[in-house]
DNA sequence: CTCAAAATAGAGCGTATACTCAAAAACAAG
DNA sequence: CTTGTTTTTGAGTATACGCTCTATTTTGAG
């Protein structure tokens, strides 16, 4: 057996169990003892592993922050359509992670800075890389299919919003809609 | 002076300094301590004018879904146009309630079930709204018309969400875009 | 098996929170 | 002024939080 194997095994077990809270009870709920709880660990051992309870909060976030942003391969090639579907199957394959991004965003509680230019710059890598692909299949001006981009993405946020909201929303369809009716 | 008065100002305090702390602290730096500091108000005095301190957040939540539809006398003549210009004054004109009206929206925090389906509810009767002022200027299908504003309202929030991130988002030069991208 | 390093356990600390309550103060009608 | 009511005060309580620290157990290479 690799030597330092069975801490990294509890890291990983905290950081589901922050993931999994995080996304069902929200922040507030993310408490120590819940992550300590869940993931069967005592604070001792989490302190071994984790400087503070927010570092392990902020790991998780970052994470979510960066699944936002899949196939990083494949940028230059991928359609629009492509695009769409990789967003909507995020929000639908991981609604954690999901959850937690939109939380971040609308920030209020997790005050850090440089995590909301985090989400932003994000925000505008989407864009531009959906203003390309728009670009590339429909050869309009640059100003233009970047406009295009940012009101499409604005809609699929609304959409993910609204799914969140309700989960009978039928964020797909929808979202196929919203490329039609370009 | 009537009697019951100085209650009802300290009331008042109360909640302007609650609506002001959960725009900029969110809900989570909304402590009572603080709700009290601000109101310049005692916690004896807090607690004979509320039963928690959840019933003033609350209260001050209520309010802020309330204000996210304007005008409830103008329904079934106002156009699209006007629509749309009135949830983007709400939204830049009041910040503060806009954002708790969103994160209360993207939850996590606060789990209260009735606050997440008066926010649908609320959504709805927007949605609707909204298609029957696309109805009356295009003389398109219900069911059209329904899906059209569903997108369009998915587009606003979207926005509203990019305005919240950056400050400097011109969220009403977009809005105008996206009417005029239909 | 030995032993040093790694990992865990869990009682305990300081602090902040939401909330209570008895007493004092402010107030307005008679 | 007197009196009953409303309002405010602020010390005090119980609880939950994040975190520390020492003792104990587990681990795996030699």
């Amino acid at each position: 057996m690799a030597r330092y194997l069975p801490g990294l095994q509890t890291r990983d077990r905290i950081l589901d169990s922050t993931r999994w809270l995080l996304a069902r009870v929200g922040l507030d709920g993310t408490t120590l003892s819940a992550i300590l709880e869940r993931a069967k660990v005592r604070s001792g051992s989490f302190y071994n592993l984790f400087d503070s309870k927010d570092e392990a909060i902020l790991t998780v976030i970052r994470e979510a922050i960066n699944a936002v942003d899949p196939h990083p391969d494949g940028v230059g090639k991928d359609t629009v359509e492509e695009l769409v579907d990789a967003y909507v199957e995020f929000i639908t394959g991981q609604p954690t992670l999901a959850k937690i991004y939109l939380q971040t965003a609308v920030g209020g509680a997790m005050t850090d800075e440089t995590l909301a230019h985090r989400v932003i710059a994000h925000h505008e890598a989407r864009v531009s890389r959906l203003a390309d692909a728009i670009r590339r299949q429909t050869r309009t001006s640059k100003a233009k299919s970047q406009l295009e981009a940012e009101l499409l993405l604005a809609g699929l946020n609304g959409l993910a919003f609204h799914w969140l909201l309700d989960d009978d929303f039928d964020i797909a369809a929808r979202a196929r809609d919203l490329l039609a009716s370009r």
